[in-house]
This record gives structure tokens, sequence and C-alpha cells, in this order.
DNA sequence: CTGTTAGCGCGTTCAC
DNA sequence: GTGAACGCGCTAACAG
């Protein structure tokens, strides 16, 4: 089926040379009519052109455009895990904000390892994209973090533009997301509601976002005279399946008197519920759970749970104009991430407490 | 903060070039030094050029390379929703697989529209990706449907290579997916089950993978003398709030005998399942739910969500392949196929039926 | 094996 | 306003 028809000769794409010849026109006029930087160009010859290349179906050879030009018309989109609601939310926000700019989005995965992420960043800078946003996996301990700076500084310097989703101790444009204020809010909120005793489901100590969030939420409880007890933290992976080892860590070891486990993002919670349920107890009355990143699913678990929302598709696209913002600086970049405020959601996997 | 540094004055990438000029050697060698189709380079002329490239921290251009060699290393992938779960397993597994065959994957998204769809695949065609990988939003009555036709036929004539994922009506590559027979398998099942008068929650009418799973579903029903009526069809949006609203509205009509709603995705399944709880019933035990897709968080929604499983990552591979496959033909295809099929998995949403 | 040269498709100065 | 000619960064003949 794939393979019928008649077997039309392949060729090669119709260049603006043909469209030239067959408008009876000289490539320069071709060219300016079809893109026409100053529309300085005889409305007839225009639109000879025009229809020439509608014709042969002309389309415009980005990559020959890019050289001629200089310039790319490409983002490139770094995250951990394309399959994680957290990154593809981000990523269509990216999308979403590029399409309107005409740019075009290259993505890759960096798998949350730091060897390959600093790869890939070279790699992709052969693309001389516009603009580079890097999220998620970023490391407080990372031994590659040099590296990675000297490439992105090198890239800043060829008029590339590098942005970080998230804070990073690189010198970079940075959209900076609430994650230290949002868990505080969260751990005041609940404090409200009663719950006094807590414990963590946390990725790994040394990622930035993870030990923000834990600090946050430590930070909020401290004017109450309590904590998170170093033995009430489990450090497992930031994904669904690391929640679900976690929790099930946490409840061999005892529970005890824990009233509520924080998972450090939605897709633990989602995990450590399961667990929950699979030790025969029920989320949100045996044992309180909350998330973090309110992504859409959280709505129809059960209970649904408590959560921290970040507009994920709109710190793509902040990302993205931020990047774009020829004269973005520190004051950009706070109003950027004034926009992607967060604001906690108390919903049933935290009931209020009876006194 | 971002501002900050010595204003190292900004630069260009380095040349190959300027590499040349560096490591005292002509550019053809240093050409062939860093790609070397056949290395045939003295070895010393190799290191020089190596050390030279390194030190200027030179990379490839790579549209440069595209002009020069005729072809890219670009895939393009035009997904319906990125932040939608199963196509971001799909574009997981595109980019997973193009990033082992060093390829480029680039993103756009068509929202379900196919003028959008029309528009996408002609600006892509401006990148001359080596393959094009369209997945969602196939209708059946699509009048672009010619355009769409005209589009990639001029697109795989001048080298490129079009793939569908799902059925299409269009002559072009297709890794097809099992939506008819999971969803008889599916029928199959939760009548052995007990289940015997069904509603359903579809998409769009004219959306080929709705309109397979319901004749499939449909299909697998008729020996048994019974089916989907009419009047327990829900025609709503192919997402969660679809899925939602539809339930409502079922429920608003009156869900009458019915045993077992049939969501056509699991998305508008786990909208569902809210819909039914904000009513005051509980899914599983007042109504049977069943999906489709057995997209991850399915495991983590109570009652679990029995579904139909799909390998999403492995077909997002599987498209890939298929369009690299120089000699694909229908075997092939089919071969593919087998590589993804589905598999009915059962879970508590739909108890066994007392007799 | 190496260097020279002619393109690839396009943008853009520069004369006409 | 228009066209000829050069250059973008790189590959691929082509000679040496």
């Amino acid at each position: 089926m794939a393979e019928g028809g008649p077997q039309t000769r392949r060729s090669t794409p119709a260049t603006l040379h043909d469209v030239a010849r067959e408008a009876g026109v000289s490539l320069a006029t071709a060219s300016r009519s079809l893109n026409g930087s100053t529309r300085k160009v005889n409305e007839e010859y225009r639109e000879r052109v025009l229809a020439a290349a509608a014709k042969l179906g002309y389309t415009p050879n980005l990559s020959a455009q890019a050289v001629a030009r200089g310039t790319s018309t490409t983002v490139a989109l770094l995250v951990a895990d394309i399959a994680d609601p957290y990154f593809s939310s981000i990523a269509a926000g990216v999308v979403g904000a590029a399409s309107g700019e005409r740019l075009i989005v290259t993505m890759a995965e960096t798998e949350r390892d730091s060897e390959r992420e600093l790869e890939l960043v070279r790699a992709m800078r052969g693309q001389r994209p516009r603009v580079m946003i890097l999220s998620g996996s970023r490391s407080i301990d990372d031994g590659l973090a040099p590296a990675l700076e000297a490439e992105l500084a090198a890239y800043e310097q060829t008029g590339g533009r590098a942005v970080f989703i998230s804070a990073s101790d690189l010198p970079f444009r940075t959209l900076p997301l609430a994650n230290r204020s949002g868990a505080k809010d969260l751990a005041t909120e609940l404090h409200a509601l009663g719950y006094r005793r807590f414990a963590a489901l946390t990725g790994p100590e040394s990622l930035r976002t993870a030990h923000d969030r834990i600090a946050g939420f430590t930070e909020g409880l401290a004017p109450f005279g309590t904590g998170l007890a170093d033995d009430r933290l489990v450090r497992t992976a930031f994904t669904r399946d690391g929640g679900y080892e976690g929790m099930r860590e946490l409840l061999e070891r005892g529970l005890g008197d824990t009233q509520l486990v924080f998972a450090l993002n939605d897709v633990m919670a989602m995990g450590a519920m399961s667990a929950v349920r699979d030790a025969g107890l029920e989320p949100g009355r045996d044992v309180a759970i909350a998330g973090f990143d309110d992504i859409p699913t959280v709505r129809d678990v059960t209970p649904r749970l408590t959560s921290v929302r970040m507009p994920l598709e709109r710190i793509g696209e902040q990302a993205l104009r931020l990047a774009l913002d020829d004269e973005a600086d520190a004051a950009s970049a706070r109003a950027a991430s004034a926009d992607v405020s967060t604001e906690v959601v108390i919903r049933e996997s935290t009931p209020r407490l009876e006194a």
C-alpha cells in the first residue's frame, strides 16, 4: 500500500532559482518578493513570483536561509523526561509561544544525567539555535557545572541565549520558580489545618528543586517549633516509582505518629498514594499526602491531591519570552516570574484535622 | 546577575575554516578529520585538527552541513497536544529512538485542527526533514485530506518520508495501531466479567481513532447479541474535560440500567470518574468504567482503571524505524505493528459482576 | 592521502 | 526598482 502508485521519478525540492526562472525574474527579485526585508519590488513581479512559487510548491530551505542570514529560527529545549507531565506541560508552553514567534523548537531528553546534558548542549549548539532552554535536573554539587557553564558561555558569546528554568548557580538568565516560598506556604497552610508531624519523600539530595522545596517546607514549619526529623526523610527518585518506593520504605520503617507525608512533586505523590493503598491504608484518612506542581491529573485521583500550583505551560512561555527579550535583566526576570507565582491548593488528601 | 561579567566582545562561532587555519591544514582535511566518511587522513593531521577544534570550541554548523550535503538530520514530529500523556509518551519514544540515530527532532502541535496541521506540514517542510511523523487527529471526512496528501506526496517526492501513526486513508507509510481489535478484546473480556449493558463516551464522530475503537467494541459485543444503543453514546471532546462533560451529560440523561461506561481513552476515563464522583456515585461500584491506552497514571487512580495497553513509547520508536527503514513495505509495517500490539488490562474499575 | 575548487540554496551588497 | 556577483559554512569532486 505504501509503495503503490505510478513511480513518479524522485526529484529535488524546488529552489528559489527555479521559482525565479519560472517567473522570469532574477534570483534577487524572487528572494525579495518572498521574504522582502524592505518590500521594494514591483507589484506585478511580486505576483508573478508568488504564483510561480505556489505552482512549484516552493518552500524556502530553512537551512540555507540560516546559513545565508547567519541566524536560525530554532529554539532548543532540554528536559529531563518528556513523558513526565511536569516537563511535557512546560514543553507545550514553549512550543506554543515559539509557534507565535515563528520559531521552531527542537527537543532532547537529558534523562537527568548531567553528562548527557552537557553532550546535548554541545550537540544542540550545532543548530546555532537562537535560544536554548534548559529545564530540570539542576544539581547543587554538579561536578560538570563548570564545563556546562563554559559551553553555555561560549554559546552566548556567539549570539545565543541560554535560559534556565528554575534556579541555578550558573550566570545565565533564569526564570526563577517559587519552589521555596511555595513549599513554605504549603507548610503554613497545612499547619493551619492542624498538622504537626510530617515526613517527606525527597528526590536526590543534590537536586536543586528538591533542596529548595524541602528548605521552604522546613522554613514554613519553623515558626511553629516543628520541622522534619531526619528519620522522616526518604531520599528516592524524583519519579512516580520513586514516590511509590519511598512511601513503601517509610511504611516499613513504621509511620509512627506521622500525620502527613509531603511528596516533593505530584507524580511522586501519586506513587506514594498507591503505596499507601497497597499497604491496606487509606490516603487522606490514615495518612495525609501533599504534592507539588499541581499537574492536571491530581484533580482526578482519590482523594484529590493537595498540591502547590505551578503554572507549567506559562512557565514554558515565559522562559521563551525571557530568552527573546533583548533587554532582559534582573527586573525582567522578576516580572516574568511574577507571572508564574505559585498557589497552594488544599484538597481532600489533607483534610482538616480534628483538634 | 544575568548580565554581569566582563563584557567579553561577542564573536561568531568558530568555523571549519578557523579550525583548518589553526591546525595548519586545508579545509578539506579539517572536514575529513571531523566527520570523515571514509577516514583516510594522516593520524598526525587528524589529531592536530581535533586539537584545534577542541581549542576553538568548534561545533559543525548543522545548517551548513545540511545545505552542502543536501540532506538534514532532522525528524519532524506533529502531535495534537504535547501535554497529553498519550502524545508526550509517543514523543518520548520518537526522541529516544532519534537520539540513537543521531537525529534531531523538532516538534509542533496541531491542536487537533486539520487546517493548522496542513500549515504546519508546509512549514516543517522548510527544514527538509528526513522524516515527518504525524500522530493523532486523523479524521474520516477531512476536507483538507487531499491537500495534505498533495503536500506530503510532494514532500516524499523530494526525498522525505512521511509516516502516520495509526490508520489513515492516505497513501503513506503507516504504523497501524490495534484500536479496533484492542477494543474488541476489551468488549469480550468485559462480557466475560458479566457486563451486558454499556454506554460510551466517544470523541468527535469523524475522529478515526474514536471510530475504530467504537467499531471494535461493538464488534466484540455482537456475538453476544448486545451492543451500544445510540442513546448510550455521548459525543464529546477527546480530552479529560470532554470525558468529564460527557459523563455528566450521561448522568443527567439518567444512567438507566447501564452497567459500564467505556471512555475512548484514559484521560477521558479519568475525567469521567471525577464526574461520577461529583455526582455522589462511586466508580467501579455504582458504575464500571473502562478506558483505553493504559497511560501510566491509571495505575494510581482509585479504583484502578481497566484499560487497553498501548505501548506508547515503543509506538514512537517504531514509527521512526518504519520511516528510516529503506525497504519498508507492508510486511515491515506489519512487523513493526506486531511489536506494538495491545493487551487488555482488567483492573478494579470493572469488578466481576455477581450473577 | 592532501589541497584546490566548485558548488549547495539563499541573502545581500553593489552597480545599472 | 532590478539583476549580477559574492559570501555564508560546509561537502564533494577533482587533480596533484
